[in-house]
RNA sequence: GGGGCAGUAGCUCAGUGGUCAGAGCAGGGGACUCAUAAUCCCUGGGUCGUGGGUUCGAUCCCCACCUGCCCUACCA
């Protein structure tokens, strides 16, 4: 059995769960299902990333200490992803004693390996960035170009992580692993960001105290960054349970918003490589949703809350849409039109209306028991080609591909039944062949469907007689034709998918 | 200012150094009626962002430019 272990970044509390939070968090807790489903070991973790200087002020500001805010906040995101039908593991926060612990021990590691040094450094910060500001960055003289609030000028003696000093072995780390970084596009720019040099950075700070405490001087605070990366290891063990650690890392995925390529592909390597463990062996890099069309043309990304998409369109349409038609990999354009369109041509009229006139039909022509699938059946080929280019799909983590190999068969299955017209002809064998194999059909993609649409899996699973769950099959086995028993009793239901009127 | 990504049929996107550049959706025509006015069949001739160059030949290779976006920017 293989494992899979499965990150999103950690969520930073003071922003709200929104569409792109949604669009990562999805594609990793489908990535976990097929992976379950392919049999292997998953764990699948995200968070809430809670420390740092503007959380500090948010609470203030809110009269309650750090904690007491951050404990009300940091279920948002916990309460979105359950909206979403996100089944992860663990759900893991930096003011967790056992992180704390953790970079605690994962710093010292480093500072004992003789890679952290102390500098001073005087300069124009802002607190909103929590970074400092070259005075001709400056707009109007002393404000940040980003909040547009006036900079405070700061000198603090920090701790600095000697990046500089893994220049080459980053280099040759990412010539010797062609495949840490995808897409390739991705890799070629943090590589290159490696090439044109690294300087040491600072990765504390005395200034705040809402954050991990440096161990060996409690002056100081480690960056916020610095210690919400270390989460990945927190969370399986790092210096807790070597054992747990080792089953899981250093084969990781994070899955990252393109964004923050530097911090996942330059600084967290180099800091592993430095506290003496491997560097992550995977880093999923995901596009922006672009936000097109008239109803969404107004709106930001931050602004479209998972909870009203769900509302309007419900989980799995929702998900599927996301998962359908923006490429892990490359930006796409998520608009009302688009997810509304999908909603109407692949849910509604394909995958529903599918479900509606074979059930129907064995209703009629059959007494609502499931007839055994036809071995000989043409969709028996097309159902052999698509759950291979599945498998290769989502083993690609491109649900995109994997999803469109499925609704190929589903095609291909409405097609079919035109050409035999089970509902013109006197029940026997030959209608009993065509309706098994529509219900085959059923079966596979019920099965294919699990990790993005789970509920509308069970649920197809449970109206053609099943036993169990989806979730349950293993792939491949489970999709080679011919495993729909017959003799079941078949229910004829309502509507998977209502047609939308928009 | 530097680095990178993207610009292909109405829409969202695939794609290859060379016979007619593709899919889904939308649109048009037809069939059918089991089904959610669903489905099935036929129908796409789009300067492949602009201008050059390499080549026998480029949408795909190179250069410049335009447009959009991400990162970064006289040490955090």
């Amino acid at each position: 059995m293989s494992r899979f272990f499965v990150t999103t970044p950690i969520y930073y509390v003071k922003d709200a769960p929104h569409v792109g939070h949604a669009y990562t968090t999805v594609n990793a807790d489908a990535l976990a299902r097929w992976h379950r489903l392919i049999g292997d070991d998953v764990f699948f973790l995200t968070g809430t990333d809670e420390h740092g200087q503007k959380v500090a002020r948010a609470a203030e500001e809110q009269g309650l200490d750090p904690l007491a805010w951050t404990d009300q906040m940091s279920p948002r995101f916990a309460e979105a992803w359950a909206g979403l039908d996100v089944a992860n593991d663990d759900f893991i926060r930096t003011t967790e004693p056992r992180h704390r612990a953790s970079v605690e021990r994962f710093l010292s590691a480093i500072y004992d390996n003789g890679y952290i040094f102390k500098d001073s450094y005087r300069g124009l910060y802002c607190v909103g960035c929590e970074r400092y500001y070259a005075t001709d960055e400056l707009v109007d003289g002393n404000l940040c170009p980003d909040h547009r609030t006036p900079v405070e000028e700061l000198e603090e003696e920090n701790y600095f992580f000697r990046l500089s000093a893994f220049e080459d072995r980053l280099v040759e780390w990412y010539a010797a692993n062609p495949g840490i970084v995808v897409p390739e596009s991705k890799r070629n720019e943090a590589l290159s960001f490696i090439k044109g040099g690294l300087k040491d950075i600072s990765i504390t700070r005395t200034s705040i105290d809402w954050g991990v405490r440096v161990p060996w001087d409690d002056e100081h605070v480690f960056y916020v960054w610095y210690d919400a990366l270390i989460n990945y290891v927190t969370a399986i063990g790092y210096g807790e349970d070597p054992e747990r650690f080792d089953e899981w890392w250093p084969s990781v995925h994070h899955i990252i918003g393109k964004e923050i390529i530097r911090f996942h592909c330059v600084w967290w390597p180099a800091m592993c490589m430095a506290a003496g463990i491997e560097p992550p062996a995977h880093v999923q890099v995901h596009g922006w949703l672009l936000l097109g069309g008239d109803k969404m043309s107004n709106s930001s990304v931050n602004r479209i809350t998972p909870a009203s998409l769900t509302e309007e369109y419900g989980v799995d349409p929702v998900r599927y849409h996301l998962l359908r038609d923006i490429p892990l990999g490359s930006d796409g354009e998520f608009s009302a039109e688009g997810i509304s369109s999908r909603y109407n041509s692949d849910l509604a009229n394909n995958l529903g209306n599918l479900l509606s006139r074979v059930t129907t039909v064995v209703g009629s022509k059959c007494g609502g028991v499931g007839p055994v699938p036809d071995p000989s059946s043409r969709l028996a080929d097309v159902a052999g080609t698509v759950v291979a280019d599945a498998v290769a799909g989502w083993g690609a983590s491109r649900p995109d591909l994997g999803l469109e190999a499925t609704w190929r068969l589903i095609r291909e299955t409405n097609a079919e039944l035109e050409i035999a017209e089970p509902w013109k002809a006197e029940p026997g064998p030959g209608v009993d062949a065509v309706l098994g194999s529509a219900l085959e059909v059923l079966r596979i993609v019920a099965i294919l469907i699990v990790p993005a649409m789970p509920a509308t899996a069970r649920e197809m699973w449970r109206r053609i007689g099943l036993e169990g769950t989806p979730e349950e099959q293993r792939l491949p086995e489970a999709g080679s034709w011919g495993r729909y028993p017959g003799g079941l009793t078949v229910e004829k239901g309502a509507p998977l998918f209502p047609r939308r009127k928009d």
